[in-house]
DNA sequence: CGAATAGTGGATTTCTGTATCTACAACTGT
DNA sequence: ACAGTTGTAGATACAGAAATCCACTATTCG
């Protein structure tokens, strides 16, 4: 659902977030949150030339948030790697489909938009654990849409559709 | 978001659904649809064995939904092909997080839950249009959480720092 | 100034999802 | 039984994301 480079670029954002006072270094955010060296300052130069981060040289360098963290929400981060796409027009390249979206992208496009809400109204701030209790509240009650049932359970395994070598 | 498979199998589907009466071809499926031929045959085998759709050989044969269209989910078809993962375990292997979520990945999967309902709360049969006035009512109102502004707003190009040749 | 530290950016490799091809098995109608 | 049609399955090719490597630039501090 979320790709790789997203979930890196949090865990570097949560893990400056949680270290305000000095710049940290790719190599201490790397092996903090387990994230793989070489490939997270690529995230972080990402995270840097979107406002995120800034980065400084030489000894005693490192990166630091460039904002506080109550002012940057856990879709900021995302949006700054891997944007996250909504869909404003059929990929099905039929005329038909040309002026607005057909009922199945409208529908998928409603799903992606409950994303941008849920993960822009939370910022990281939230997201620093206090190493006590785990405060995660339960959120967004549901939608209003009742749950379908198929009239068949879906089979638990595959059907196996026989096969006899011939005849 | 969501994959190319996954759009495929949910046009394979919305066809099938809107072509109740005779079983259809993967051609059939392709051409009308706009699905590469050979990647279709993949997907509607793996519809195939997850009980969503049913395969019929020789001729006059092709494929047929295994149910009512209104008794199958947009989820149902997603998960058939390439199922949605839910958070249950923090990705970063700490201590720390075995037992529960971090605040982090605990949001991260709400979000998850939140496509979960909406998808699985919309069957396909809603997803056919009668090609009149595209019935895309308005969902979701939105959850509860308002959007927080960045102190800065987002720069609009990369800061594009400079780059002098040699001092 | 010079050495050590740290980020930058390009090339390269690996891996996985996407897509094609082909030989084969199952089915229909004659 | 035969011929033609259609799905099945395995091998293979391709593309983009993920990850690594390395030479280079910038900065700090003695």
């Amino acid at each position: 659902m979320f790709s790789s480079t997203s979930e890196y670029a949090l865990r570097a954002v949560v893990h400056l977030a949680s270290n305000p006072d000095k710049p940290c270094t790719t190599g201490e955010i790397a092996e903090a949150m387990k994230v793989p060296a070489g490939y997270l300052s690529k995230v972080l130069q990402s995270l840097a030339r979107a406002g995120i981060v800034s980065a400084q040289r030489g000894p005693t360098g490192g990166f630091t948030l460039d904002r506080h963290a109550d002012r940057i929400s856990v879709l900021d981060v995302i949006n700054a790697v891997d944007p996250i796409e909504r869909i404003t027009k059929c990929p099905i390249d039929l005329p038909e489909h040309a002026a607005n979206l057909c009922p199945l992208h409208a529908r998928l496009d409603e799903a992606i938009a409950l994303v941008q809400t849920a993960l822009g109204a939370s910022t990281i701030a939230e997201m620093i654990e206090k190493r006590r209790g785990m405060t995660t509240r339960p959120v967004a009650p549901t939608i209003g849409r009742r749950p379908i049932r198929p009239t068949s359970a879906r089979p638990a395994e595959a059907p196996k559709r026989g096969r006899k070598p011939a005849r």
